[in-house]
DNA sequence: CTACCAATGGACCGCATGGTCCAGAAATCA
DNA sequence: TGATTTCTGGACCATGCGGTCCATTGGTAG
């Protein structure tokens, strides 16, 4: 299938429509019509840019969201060099989920949760941007290590997943507490268990 | 609404199974003609047992699920004193998560990822369960520091955060990896943060 | 025994949903 | 310009779903 400059446009406006849409009810709660009438196009329109109907365009929005994600990070998550950078990112990721109405989930996290088990496709997509996220936290640890501001002892593939689970894990008791403290809280911890092996 | 032996055994029989259910497919992907056939029973069963029709079912297996969870952390969640206490805390969650095939999420993480924002009252029951278990942990952290094992600069609100955003963190990249490593590197790191503050 | 109510079976309904199809408009290109 | 392909609109379809209804069975209490 070849797109033209105005079909490439069309197919990006259905993606981002759908991706807030899903984000806010979930993929189940998302209809088809649903995304046509947000953006204002025909269902012709959404089986000719996604020929495997929703599963594609559920994979499509992975996609999106996970550069989102990983965007919303940037610059801080790609050099973490520094306590300093350590602390700009998590400035990062707290802005990046705070919203101004209500508490909504990470958006690659909700998706994995719940539709990942039932696409393989999906779930490798969403796979590799958790791979991805998590090899640019080890590097940043790998980092601390080389600058010795951290001592060998600090495993860069284990605080990786600490930090990753803690902001999955703190974003859902937000969701559950309508307050984004939970996910400050979690984050923090992991961060002072990292600063635990910092060397003076 | 009053129940005879008979139908509390099969309101029982139905709530199991379609806990299992909604456990390995989520809300969306279990029909109540799913339920219907696991427990062999008929549709007029599902309405009379439950009135409110899914949505009510739905709230009966987050209450299911929401003591098994807890009860399978027992009776280690309830006397967290000691260091080895938290350890026998630790190996039980590990245990309860573990399956032979493959790598579910956690019953009631799950479900407040994918429905608790649609329906309040299944929030509010959740919710409950979700305050409940940070009680204990965070209850167990005050007997370390009553018992002198850790400092006075240990929160136990904040300790608990961390830990139960650990498990459901580590649960979700477990998910994703298809092990449950993530978790246990998860788990230990919030356990370590808490050790950082021991005393000797 | 009888009257009552819980328990069960299963046909049935309306509707939302994912998906198909075809015809026409618009753009691209030879 | 003419031919070809992409883009768009919207009617249409099949089906799975939550939910309703009623008739029948069966246990239980007075």
């Amino acid at each position: 299938m070849s797109l033209t400059a105005k079909g490439a446009a069309t197919r990006a406006r259905i993606v981002a429509a759908a991706a807030d849409q899903v984000l806010e009810r979930g993929v189940g709660g998302t209809s088809l019509d649903d995304v046509r009438g947000a953006t204002s196009t025909s269902k012709s329109q959404l089986f000719h840019y996604f020929p495997d109907g929703k599963h594609e365009l559920v994979r499509a929005i992975a996609d999106f969201q996970g550069a989102r994600v990983l965007d919303a990070q940037r610059p801080a998550l790609d050099r973490l060099d520094s306590w300093e950078s350590w602390q700009r990112w998590r400035e990062a990721v707290l802005a990046h989920y705070t919203r101004v109405d209500g508490v909504r989930g990470c958006p690659i996290g909700s998706l994995t949760a719940e539709a990942a088990a039932f696409d393989p496709l999906l779930r490798d997509q969403l796979a590799a941007y958790w791979e991805r996220w998590a090899e640019l936290l080890a590097d940043g640890v790998r980092r601390l290590r080389s600058a010795g501001l951290v001592d060998g002892a600090a495993d860069p593939d284990a605080h990786a997943t600490e930090l990753l689970a803690a902001v999955q894990g703190g974003l859902l008791l937000a969701q559950v507490r309508g307050t984004l403290e939970p996910l400050e809280t979690a984050l923090d911890g992991a961060l002072d268990h990292l600063r635990a092996h910092a060397v003076a």
